[in-house]
DNA sequence: TAGATTGTTAATCGATTAACAATC
DNA sequence: TAGATTGTTAATCGATTAACAATC
């Protein structure tokens, strides 16, 4: 690990990427790779891919490049992959239904360990092995199972009063999927947005100006 | 509309945001905004919001500010959100028939107008209103229906092949739910990604971060 | 040794912030 | 008119790219 800098946004944004991108050359049996060589494949640049690596310590060779094997490993470490967060989810729709089967059980460093929803038809039913439970006492398991994050699932109408409820409980980290920005309310918050409407948005955008650019 | 500069990709990652805070005023029944007070409440600053907004006109009145509707209106414009673009889904898994009911039957920039899987067992099934079907002639669907744009819920094994088959169809515009960056092979498409699992990965770097700067 | 490639410093480029004249 | 706030130019800050000495 080493070096402490302040790593910027640009570059945690592109750490997942980078990755996924040693855990395929992995697969691959390719053994070194090159600054160079990664950045072509990534459709970046080496001197991207050497300053990025630099704010977390010196991983490569000089006149040899970098161990896949080593490398991924520091990455691993770097993103914390390996830790297991007691995580809830909240909202058991199909956003929340989906992202709990195909997202959070598969990761490794968030463990599931509760699924709430405030219909009460949904009560009981079962996400995997974990049943689903009405919001009302959300609070005591939260205390009680030591609960480090929430994934919010639930309209927007919603969140502000469940993000209050779960803030007060000491919960300070929260996977957003609602349209809702929880930064503006909280400023001593981790949140990680998915806003999956922005996103359509800006690709509707995107390819209006396109169009519009083939006009000209 | 107005200006055509080239927008800078921080400046469309912002739209949307704009685009929601604006409808959430103009429900409020606020009809009048200054850069400063939309900066406060999204937490930005009133010289970025300027310096947003006149990418694309001069949509503001010294002494008074922005008229909330007409900027939103503006913004919906620039955005395109009143176009309506012939849309595929491929991948009728958890996350694809989430997306299609709770995402994209609600936007109005896209029309979802096919549903495909490979699976034998879902072939006939409904999502909404829509027959899912077999990805063996979606060629000739894609091509019948002009469509424009296709949302991928597929795994990363299966995108490679199918993308290729969209891109031969004409197909240039992506919503990419797969862990596989589009982009690195075609260059010349427009792909808005949504890689949930990096996005994990980032909220589960953001809490080491946090954590080991206590120990400090 | 010669060639390759790193780690790192310096140069460039772009994005954000500050300042202010124009004007409602 | 005086106060407020825009549109826009200039200054600052940060991120990306280029360059190169160190070294495997």
């Amino acid at each position: 690990m080493a070096k402490r800098k302040n790593i910027s946004s640009s570059v945690i944004r592109r750490l997942p990427r980078y990755y996924r991108f040693l855990r395929d050359l992995d697969k691959e049996g390719i053994t070194h790779v090159s600054s160079n060589e990664l950045a072509k494949r990534m459709r970046s640049t080496a001197s991207q891919v050497r300053q990025d690596f630099n704010c977390f310590g010196e991983f490569g060779q000089q006149g040899i490049g970098y161990s896949v094997a080593q490398l991924r490993e520091e990455i691993e470490n770097i993103l914390g992959i390996k830790c297991h967060y007691p995580a809830i989810l909240v909202g058991a729709g199909n956003i929340g239904t989906a992202i709990a089967n195909q997202v959070v059980f598969e990761n490794r460093c968030f463990d599931l360990v509760g699924v709430f929803d405030k219909d009460p038809r949904k009560i009981g039913n079962h996400i995997g092995e974990i049943v689903i439970m009405t919001t009302d006492n959300i609070e005591n398991f939260c205390e009680k199972n030591h609960v480090m994050t929430a994934i919010l699932c639930v309209p927007k109408s919603a969140v502000d009063g469940l993000s209050e409820r779960l803030y007060n409980v000491g919960i300070r980290s929260f996977w957003n999927f609602s349209h809702y920005d929880l930064s503006v309310k909280y400023k001593d918050v981790i949140v990680e947005n998915v806003h999956l409407s922005d996103s359509l948005m800006r690709l509707c955008f995107k390819i209006n100006r396109e169009l519009s650019e083939e006009d000209n």
